[in-house]
DNA sequence: CCCGAAGATGTTATAGAGTAACATCAAATG
DNA sequence: CATTTGATGTTACTCTATAACATCTTCGGG
């Protein structure tokens, strides 16, 4: 019965994006899985994926249609997350205090909150020294 | 040359995202704008929704992929937005202090951040209390 | 041992979101 | 008038995500 233990198929995908220096579309772990699984689909991806982020292990970044891998020294909160519009880098910024204020902002206006999103693009220290200022920002 | 100005169908498209209780899809706005264009596109309603939102207009709700309208009164920023995930009302929460606990926080780190994204998914007051605990919560 | 329930996984197909590429049009300028 | 430049129209496509249903597996009860 009880079977939300993760297979070697969630493994194999978790090891993709711990790999990764940059966030991944389930798109792009469903190439890298056809390897090893020729006939691998959307579904089993998206079934993977979903596993792995209630076991707090991935953590999708909304603004990227994209996952990443959560390091394992944070807790299993989402975290804020620092995205890089020139490399597409992703920091994870564990500010248990930044959450706590923008749910508290939320719950003060009567709100119940659940699930906060919080993720800020920009440049990283690398980018913003390396390049001209003029850039595009996607979204 | 200066052709930035919204044009009736911004204007259209707008009138759509104030009347409307939830966020729309870019699908429904084109749905919408059929009756009156019918032979209309879905790059014209995102060429639309980029001026307007560059206008401090409308605001994408990145973890729906959908768009509301920006109360007047509100500064042309972005602000903090509180999802119901039960009747889909999103209301929009002007906290500039937790808006900057955000960037501050991700500063901190070394990060020049440009576009904060922060949403909150949960349940309003009226959802919260009218009925029993059991929900779903989309994405 | 067999059967059936219940969840996991496979498979097919499609819905939904967003954009690329190119044609066409319209206004301004010399 | 000819040309340039930006806006808009049009077609077609890519990428993201899920619905719907088939199949398999595991396990408990008869």
């Amino acid at each position: 019965m009880a079977a939300n233990l993760l297979n070697a198929r969630d493994m194999a995908l978790h090891a993709c994006l711990c790999a990764a220096s940059r966030p991944l579309s389930a798109y792009d772990l469903l190439d890298a899985r056809r390897a090893a699984e020729p006939r691998i689909a959307p579904t089993a991806i998206y079934r993977s994926l979903t596993k792995l982020e209630k076991a707090g292990l991935v953590q999708r970044v909304a603004t990227l249609n994209a996952w990443i891998a959560r390091p394992p020294k944070l807790p299993a909160e989402p975290s804020v997350l620092a995205i890089c519009d020139s490399c597409g880098a992703v920091e994870q910024v564990a500010e248990a205090g930044v959450i706590q204020a923008v749910t508290d902002a939320v719950t003060r206006s009567g709100f119940h909150p659940n699930r906060p999103v919080i993720e800020v693009h920009g440049h990283c220290t690398r980018c913003e020294s390396e390049t001209d200022p003029i850039r595009s920002a996607p979204r």
